[in-house]
DNA sequence: ACCTGAACACCGTTCAAGT
DNA sequence: ACCTGAACACCGTTCAAGT
């Protein structure tokens, strides 16, 4: 039982604990020393692993980008052949993630966390999947035709905004009680989708409006 | 010559001094105690106007929430009777003010001001702004029509999620060196436009495309 | 009513020192 | 290579005291 300082892996062990500490504290409760003692390690030990408290939010945003890209490739997966189902599902669970970590939502986008370049490889592949997905349904005649990236900017740029205003409050409460966030989205990418193209992939079936 | 500890109004130029550190120094140098420094003025004097930290911010955010609404009635002073025009230059407008003043928005759309009601009374106020305008683009055809409040949460979202990826540079670089913000907010907000109306107010002239 | 100065707890960061 | 403990500057907040 002698003192081992750590298990080895106190890199990941203070990401978790940082992750940990926004979940239940907020964004206000992420602090190097806070995460270090719920490591079990001393207030400096985290600099052996990062350059500054800066590089540890970068980490953990990272892993927020990572979750967001997974959303969008799970609702591929699981919507295959409807590209329009993908995108809308996709969208909705970006706004679940935020809903359901908002503090961790709010890391993963916040400034200062530009310069890492860990985050800015990790954010553009998340960009990148987007991307795809437009693709498929620009093909599908889901999506006008057009430069695909600059599309996925607008859609990208809608469900972020929306994920922001609601976790923050800052849209009208009599709105928001009336009105449940999956109306919202679905109502803000209305004009976006078109109506199902004559060349649909099941012919003599409509494609059901998704609700 | 005698002690006269201020000069009457240090609750406004707390706010002011608040505000220049956002410019100057960004969001992490927004600091209480600097800011009562800049203001020639005690540490502690500031709690003799603000609760706390969060206090000021908020009243700093309300600043910003004012600017916002500014942007958009401007915008519909400035282009009267053109519905389209109204909507695309509020929109711009705001971009060029999250633009202009980075830190400024951020913090204006931080979270941690949620409960503040002076701050919450003029986002209402601000979004209502954009709702009336939303109501007379469709009263023009130009948006298509429903509830305006909802086409309303699109628009907001739309727009603050496109500055805030702007500001914290987290869209491909190579996408921003090619495409100006101005295109870019013209390409996400093109579905929600709808081309002229039948009835437009000055039949046999063409809507120009707003570039 | 408005402000000061000292004090407290907490933070990020650095560094010599230990294994 | 990895971690500790002391130290420093800075922060938000409180409070008795001054005018």
């Amino acid at each position: 039982m002698r003192k081992q300082y750590h298990h080895g892996d106190l890199k990941n062990a203070l990401i978790r604990a940082g992750a940990e500490l926004l979940a239940s504290e907020g964004t206000a409760g992420l602090t190097l020393r806070k995460a270090a003692r719920r490591a079990g390690v001393s207030h400096a030990a985290p600099y052996a692993h990062f350059a500054d408290k800066q590089a540890l939010v970068a980490a953990i945003s990272t892993c927020g980008l990572w979750a967001v890209r997974d959303r969008i490739e799970e609702a591929r997966q699981r919507h295959a052949g409807d590209p329009r189902r993908q995108l809308v599902e996709a969208a909705w669970g970006i706004v679940q993630f935020g809903l359901e970590q908002p503090d961790h939502y709010r890391v993963t986008f916040s400034h200062a966390v530009e310069q890492d370049p860990g985050y800015l490889d990790t954010a553009h592949g998340s960009f990148q999947a987007l991307v795809g997905l437009v693709r498929s349904c620009q093909d599908a005649g889901v999506l006008a035709p057009g430069p695909p990236e600059q599309a996925a900017v607008a859609l990208w740029s809608l469900v972020h905004g929306l994920v922001l205003l609601l976790i923050n409050r800052q849209l009208p409460g009599r709105l928001l009680e009336r009105i449940p966030p999956r109306r919202l989205l679905l109502r803000a990418l209305g004009p976006h989708l078109r109506s199902a193209p004559a060349r649909a992939r099941r012919p003599g079936r409509n494609h059901p409006v998704v609700s």
